[in-house]
DNA sequence: CTTGAAATGAATTGTCC
DNA sequence: GGACAATTCATTTCAAG
């Protein structure tokens, strides 16, 4: 995969840290020409390097109090099911299936712990051919800026 | 916290799904007048409801092969020293501290399975204070669109 | 206070080197 | 890939409802 070169590196560390910044302003940042850049982000969205721009929103602003990250052990039977249910559940804000002790990883948002809880129970215990559930409270969360650099 | 109203959650859930529309197409797809989005959206960056505009990157295009999640426990006395060198570890994209089996949950990337176990044998394990570690590897993922809404 | 439109300034595209 | 000119678009401001 020889396809991304190091500026295009430094173009998506620079999108990720701030996705509104003018192309004008970036390529005098990165001191290459505005036309490059403006072709190169175009070919990173094309190529899908860049999937989407987005926002950062602070939920704590807006009532979400609590994140928790929840364990789950299933009946391989009933796998599809279980997804579909899961991906009704507007508090779950991502599905992971690993390896290891769980079969699946959740993310969850909440409200306050009471509202945590009673998702907990209530809707995710409830669904069929869900064995157990292990609850995983956020107290603190460090995010990392992602830098990019050129690997192969 | 009644800050925010319906116009600033139908914002901040379009600005999700795409964070490079202009204010004058998003108005036009909202119905409201332009004169007012720029005054919301400057209110909600101001406010810090939007923390930031950042773009998603696929990282599986640029060698980022594997995903994981990963439980720890450690030695509380060391708590600090441990989260420092956590920082310092490039593989480890995010560090949270929970509440039960575990006491803390990374999230790490890398380019394969073997160097996925490399970091945690030979890196977060190495870190005095970790006392046990425990790894889920990311078989697939979904994640969903956040939708916001008004709650109180 | 809200709307809309006009004036300004900046971003984007296309062309040529 | 780089420079520039032509164009289009975003943004601010202002005036009227």
């Amino acid at each position: 995969m020889h396809k991304f070169d190091e500026l295009d590196m430094k173009i998506i560390t620079e999108l990720s840290r701030d996705g509104n910044t003018s192309v004008p302003h970036l390529s005098k940042k990165l001191g290459v020409n505005t036309s490059v850049l403006y072709s190169r982000v175009k070919r990173l969205v094309k190529k899908k390097l860049i999937k989407k721009f987005t926002i950062v929103v602070d939920e704590s602003l807006i009532g979400i109090g609590v994140r928790a990250t929840m364990g789950i052990n299933r009946d391989p039977k009933l796998k599809d099911q279980i997804h579909k249910a899961l991906l009704k559940t507007p508090e779950i804000v991502s599905i992971s299936e690993v390896t290891g002790r769980f079969d699946i990883l959740l993310t969850l948002r909440a409200r306050n712990l009471e509202e945590l809880h009673t998702v907990a129970i209530e809707k995710i215990g409830k669904i069929e051919g869900i064995q157990n559930t292990e609850t995983f409270v956020e107290l603190q969360k460090t995010d990392k800026d992602a830098v990019y650099t050129v690997t192969e």
